[in-house]
DNA sequence: TAAGTTCTAAAGGTGTGATGTTTGGTTCTG
DNA sequence: CAGAACCAAACATCACACCTTTAGAACTTA
């Protein structure tokens, strides 16, 4: 039952495709498919060609209209904040711009999740930031980097998760890539640097302590030197 | 050709109503529906129900499953950034903690942004900004309030698209759906503060002096205020 | 010539029946 | 009792028919 004309595919990875494509630009604004087109193309029934659509259409990548087809959607209106999509984004041609837009919300979002941390960590979770700072220090300085990078994805994912925020978890994911990205975007130093270290410390101290000001001010510390990185 | 029995409802009610549903809690996450039960109870065809599951699908509200079903996902998977799921949150049962949590990633994008703008902005962009402090200040002292949160509203949109962070633009709309839901929140007096006129002020003209520091430092004064009326 | 009207065909939307595929459970067997 | 074999449920996919909307062409008319 091979097909041997087209590269046979599967649901999803139908959309897969799609969605790189049209986020890469290969697709511009405005541009218009078919259903008849993909299922031509892909080599499958107009119901795979449909799901396929409905997805991207969910994520506002494109928009169906009839008579016309399927119309690519301007980036503005992309659902940029989807994991999907921002998976997408850092497959791109454009994953540095990606990767820098990701940077500033984590930036931007990390410092108001160190405050809330502080207010609402359990016992247990004030323990384990100490524990990860801890091991973050040790790893860091015997330059251990990919296991360093563990601990430090550990120890952020732990406090975005701590301030009961579902949005602020929900971007654990998108720390955890801009972390073990910022090695290959030439962010980061072979070595961290010991006030980066000292800084982990002293969140995680601050949130044990319940202290919110403080939780942010050494937050403050850390995302001052990526900016600085940001901006070379 | 009308179905007696059934309420028939269109493609898109369907996926609003089960959204809303399982966000508002009424399946339990690992509950199972079946596309039988959804063609049933909405009176479509397997097309339909298909389609509509599909977008709740790439949402993360639930998965399907070969021979088990539509299974609803835990609430720690949903793509609670998607305005989708936002919509459907703030119009669940707890509208309230989904308005907080909303509150604090504004806060936390806003001041980064107002830093951001600063140092991108466009000359037309600084001039609007300009204007719309003014204009929030006159209508904020003659107590128009309807009218002070549409520029209110106009004021952030601005300054978060002048960033040229997609993702931070792609808050507007949050931000907008914040910013007029304070009055039913109690988050907001009848009369604008006089400081946070001064701030919107400052913010805007640090903007247009390209002084990032300066706009983070106004920012922060706006944001400080929400933060404190957040802990009420 | 310009503006409005009608018509048509293109493309998605919806409905249905048949068949494929996975997989949790059950039953059978050594 | 363990494991293999089997079964049936539910989604996945396909094919095909028909419905609905609508951009654009053709046509009319002032």
């Amino acid at each position: 039952m091979a097909n041997s004309a087209v590269a046979r595919v599967g649901r999803d990875a139908i959309s897969e495709t799609l969605g790189r494509e049209i986020v890469d630009g290969a697709h511009r604004s405005g541009a218009v498919l078919t259903l008849e087109s993909l299922q031509q193309r892909f080599g499958v029934s107009r119901t795979v060609a449909r799901d396929s659509v409905k997805v991207l259409e969910s994520h506002g990548l494109l928009y169906s209209k009839r008579r016309i087809g399927l119309v690519v959607t301007a980036a503005k209106h992309w659902d940029v904040m989807s994991p999907s999509v921002i998976a997408w984004r850092l497959a791109s041609a454009d994953a540095r711009g990606a990767f820098i837009e990701l940077t500033q919300l984590r930036i931007a979002v990390e410092t108001e999740a160190a405050a809330l941390a502080a207010a609402r960590r359990t016992e247990v979770q004030a323990h384990q930031m100490l524990d990860l700072a801890a091991t973050m220090r040790r790893l860091g300085e015997s330059e251990q980097l990919t296991e360093f990078i563990t601990a430090d994805i550990a120890f952020h994912r732990l406090m975005l998760e701590a301030g009961g925020n579902s949005m602020f978890a929900a971007l654990a994911d998108v720390v955890a890539e801009v972390l073990s990205g910022r090695t290959q975007h030439g962010l980061m130093p072979t070595r961290p640097m010991p006030e980066a270290l000292d800084a982990h410390d002293g969140v995680a101290r601050a949130i044990a302590d319940q202290d919110p000001r403080e939780a942010r001010r050494y937050m403050e510390v850390l995302v001052d030197e990526v900016r600085s990185a940001l901006e070379e």
